[in-house]
DNA sequence: TCATTTGATAGAATTTTTCTATCAATATCC
DNA sequence: GGATATTGATAGAAAAATTCTATCAAATGA
């Protein structure tokens, strides 16, 4: 029973009867017959079908919010006895958006002091893509934006704000200032995020609401190429100061980081978990190191 | 896996391999073996054995409170679906104590008219067998003390005040006061429940703090017993007023209910459900019931 | 001491699950 | 428009699991 609401689970994943299969470790006509095991033990309907995958039933969906649920404590429970007998061990899934992944180390390397036997997974996603994985059960716990959109049925932890700087090179313009504005900052040619990412809407949203048309020369998804082109002192970014900080940025000959004022713009960034009372040992472990290292790193 | 873990429940309910069998409608050598392959697929004992059953390992208890959620979202899953196609068609169990028994119909009557499919199972239990019978998944509802033994993880819902009355013959001693007090209760000789009642010893104390001893004539687990008797208007009892109110007591010529005061005591009757979130839509729909009716019974 | 209770075990029968192979229907591409 | 690829259902065989009956050994208790 719990093994067919997996299935079902990977096929709202996966959205696609083979894929859904692979994912499980089945093959496809095992996984299709599953469906339809439990679609007979309810005697309704789930998936709508017609050559393909259509898409979940409305009692479809209501199951399949059971399943998370169901499949989610099974998890926990067995983490949970495990646990009990080795202490902690297994593999937490951590996404964290971009301009955070950077931080991830400061909540990692306390975890890892305390239980040396976990091991982990740090994926870079979009802070949509979080809330969603952390919905269908594929990470533990997710680093991203706690003030702006709405978040769902989650744990969420503050860790620190996010304030902007302006990072140009030594001999530029604005390089002497001690602090800029906004206003000042849409003048300069910049690379950002893609404009998927959240960080690069709301830094796009403060340029803008200077009534200026800002200049995004390059943009892209990758922190590592933003990275590279901004340590060469000869392209301009804005970038959170946190982040800015623990990339050796702020100490380059070549790069001045300014703070960025008018507005003083700050958005809160933290842990999300899955909002399960109680979560799995290995996630509610992870929550406590949170708490304790929030009052470090908040103001 | 559900089923194994159902068998667990099972054991749990009635510490006997055979007996947990017989309620699962299986074998006894299907149990113990269900009961095998669990502690095979969490590498860990979860059962003390010993030629019979000797309780469960330290592990084997947080299985056990596992199971309890994952059956119950089980089955709340199937209700819901269920619900879904059919509208709201089963079998709500309820428990409750014997003073409220006659109470339980404000919350049936009006329950079945609203969902006239539904059919309804009450149990007469103590207050204490009701929060371990909400626990099990024996019972999806209570009514119940609330205010007095701590509840443990449920839901509860305030529906009235238990007040009391002193029921003597009309031409009895007392027969013709307005009120009494507990002082001169405590000299008439007494119908009341079984000490293993919760009103039988909120009844006693409240004897007790006068500084008397109470005379308890009969005593029974019964409420048609002691009514039989204190309808004849031969015997005196303390009842709930509303109780006495139901059962037309207070309507007999022969009969006086007179209220009992210093102290007005007083404590909180309601009912009792699993906090669990969602729950089952049957006993989501009772919750809902008493949430209307509470403001008409509460003063 | 002897009968009873309790749960484990062995072996057979049955049911369930899963796989491979294949098909029909639709979508996609040239 | 017709060839090709993709998608999920279906049939049948093989494998795995579950469950039963029958029996046994240990512990209990009268």
């Amino acid at each position: 029973m719990i093994e067919k609401l997996e299935f079902l689970l990977a096929l709202g994943r996966e959205r696609h009867f083979g894929r859904a299969a692979e994912a499980c470790g089945v093959t496809q006509p095992t996984l299709s017959a599953g469906v339809k095991q439990l679609e007979a033990a309810f005697g309704v309907l789930l998936v709508n079908r017609g050559s393909r995958f259509q898409g979940f039933t409305a009692e479809g969906e209501r199951v399949l919010d059971w399943a998370r649920r169901i499949v989610g404590d099974t998890r926990a429970m067995r983490q949970e006895v495990h646990a009990l007998k080795h202490g902690l061990v297994g593999r937490l899934r951590i996404a964290a958006i971009p301009t955070a992944l950077a931080m991830v180390e400061t909540l990692t390397t306390p975890y890892r002091a305390r239980h040396p036997n976990v091991q982990f997974t740090i994926y870079s996603r979009t802070s949509t893509e979080i809330l969603a994985e952390l919905e269908n059960l594929e990470i533990d716990a997710g680093l991203t934006y706690l003030d702006n959109e709405p978040l769902g049925r989650v744990t969420s932890v503050p860790l620190y704000r996010e304030r902007y700087r302006l990072l140009v090179a030594a001999d530029g313009p604005l390089a002497d200032r001690a602090a800029v504005t906004w206003l000042e900052v849409a003048q300069v040619p910049l690379c950002l995020l893609t404009p998927d990412m959240q960080n690069r809407r709301i830094i796009e949203r403060l340029l803008r609401e200077t009534g200026t048309d800002p200049n995004i020369t390059l943009e892209s998804d990758s922190m590592v190429l933003l990275y590279s082109h901004v340590r060469t002192g000869r392209w301009a970014s804005v970038m959170p100061a946190r982040l800015a900080v623990s990339l050796g940025l702020t100490e380059s000959n070549t790069l001045r980081a300014i703070p960025i004022v008018e507005p003083e713009a700050s958005h809160t960034i933290g842990l999300v978990a899955p909002a399960r009372e109680p979560m799995t040992p290995l996630t509610a472990a992870l929550v406590a190191e949170a708490r304790r290292i929030a009052p470090l790193l908040m103001d």
